[in-house]
DNA sequence: CGAACACTTGATAAAAGTCAAACGACGTGG
DNA sequence: CCACGTCGTTTGACTTTTATCAAGTGTTCG
């Protein structure tokens, strides 16, 4: 059986059955190295293409108007992108490499057919949207109703906690590879604010940082900062259809 | 067949079977009156039932350690409520009724019966997540990287648009019934300054208000100030599996 | 080596929040 | 039926937070 990055994320919540691992493994039949800068898919372009995400880093964002950027969301390997080109025709949203990754396309009618095929797959889909939809609303009271510091600690948390979903290892450090600029446009603030607040943290021996890597001191202190949840923690599959 | 105001909505998109509209149907067989201000569902209760909301709305919310809310999502007649509830033990946010409101409750289970049995219905939601999805992400930008008058702006043509979707007669004014200070924690604003940015808007001659009817004036110029897309008119259900 | 890029820091400005008070509408109970 | 209390809106004075601008300091990579 070919392995399958997208089908070893979802086997961590619920056992699959191997048919059900072959199907998903199809969809990354096609994977696609892509060069960090790149642009995966622009605002606006008609998109028939879903992505999983194999290696690498990859973020959702818009441009607006005035030249500003808000970053959605940063993708990290075992992530399942573009679900927006479900429903519809223009993509409301732009893809770009983070880093050099390694994108998987596959045309949004073989989902369809996975779905139709593979109920369960689809159900479990369906979770993980609505759980996307979850860490969605958490970023957004972390934006309309926190300062500058506690968005900028509830950030590294999320990172941290979704890092730690998939790799074993992280146990209180680990690489953002984001720079300052990137991060401020996550949680919306200017990239010179954010620069204050990570150097206020470090000062207050919350974090600590060696090129790049990001060292979390007191995660208790900074969840409370941060009115951080670890979602994470309280998922329940037990809803899904018995194999 | 029994009528259904959630099979209702969903046919606006794509056409439903009469086996289908009937399995919907059932999903609302227990009404329940909510009077204004009930609370539906508190944040961290064990939750095992799910929402179509009949008549009124709804808001879901969160509070923040220092007593601020977040207004995560405003409800109207014919929405799913409570998606989160099928992959969380606790719910992630409180449900509210901002007006006198009829709710149909039903367990959550129901749902993924629902879903085994009708697998058209099953990718049916999951689009629909995707577009909450897309929904929030817009929310997202706007709060992060715009203006106070540009957030009021793009919340009252996204409240339009949404009614719209259900009551054709609405033209180009609404009730909104909201108070200032439930449109603020929407859009991350103090109550005070959405008044000035409301009252500045109505001066410049963009909207004008009787008794909590909110007319939009300027469409055009409204949709430019607040950097907002209409996405309803971009929804694609090609997709689906063919009934 | 040098250019590009990211980070850091200070001075100043703009946006939005806070506090306080008054106004108005509405509903209810004496 | 009116007085009063509650709730929402409006307005002004002042404060805080964050943005903006500008200039410097690393660092990395071709």
């Amino acid at each position: 059986m070919a392995t399958s990055c997208f089908a070893e994320r979802l086997s961590r919540h619920v056992p699959l059955s191997d048919a059900e691992k072959t199907a998903l493994a199809r969809l990354e039949e096609n994977p696609r190295k892509i060069k960090r800068g790149a642009m995966i898919q622009r605002v606006n372009d008609t998109v028939t293409e879903l992505f999983v995400l194999r290696e690498g880093r990859v973020m959702s964002f818009v441009i607006l108007p005035d030249g500003s950027r808000q970053i959605l969301r940063v993708y990290f390997p075992g992530d399942f992108i573009g679900s927006a080109s479900t429903i519809y025709n223009r993509s409301p949203e732009s893809l770009v490499a983070l880093s050099d990754a390694v994108v998987c396309p596959f045309d949004k009618h073989a989902l369809r057919r996975l779905l139709e095929e593979y109920p369960r797959v689809a159900a479990l889909l369906f979770l993980m949207s609505n759980a996307e939809r979850v860490s969605m609303t958490d970023r957004l009271a972390s934006l309309g109703r926190t300062s500058a510091k506690a968005r900028v600690a509830a950030f590294l948390l999320d990172m941290f906690d979704r890092l730690r979903v998939t790799d074993e290892n992280i146990t209180d450090s680990f690489d953002l590879r984001l720079t300052q600029e990137e991060i401020g446009d996550s949680i919306g603030l200017t990239s010179v604010h954010v620069n204050r607040m990570i150097r206020q943290m470090e000062q207050e021996g919350l974090i600590s940082r060696s090129n790049g890597r990001i060292t979390l001191l007191d995660l208790r202190r900074l969840e409370d900062i941060g009115h951080y949840t670890n979602r994470h923690k309280d998922i329940d599959l037990e809803w899904l259809p018995v194999g």
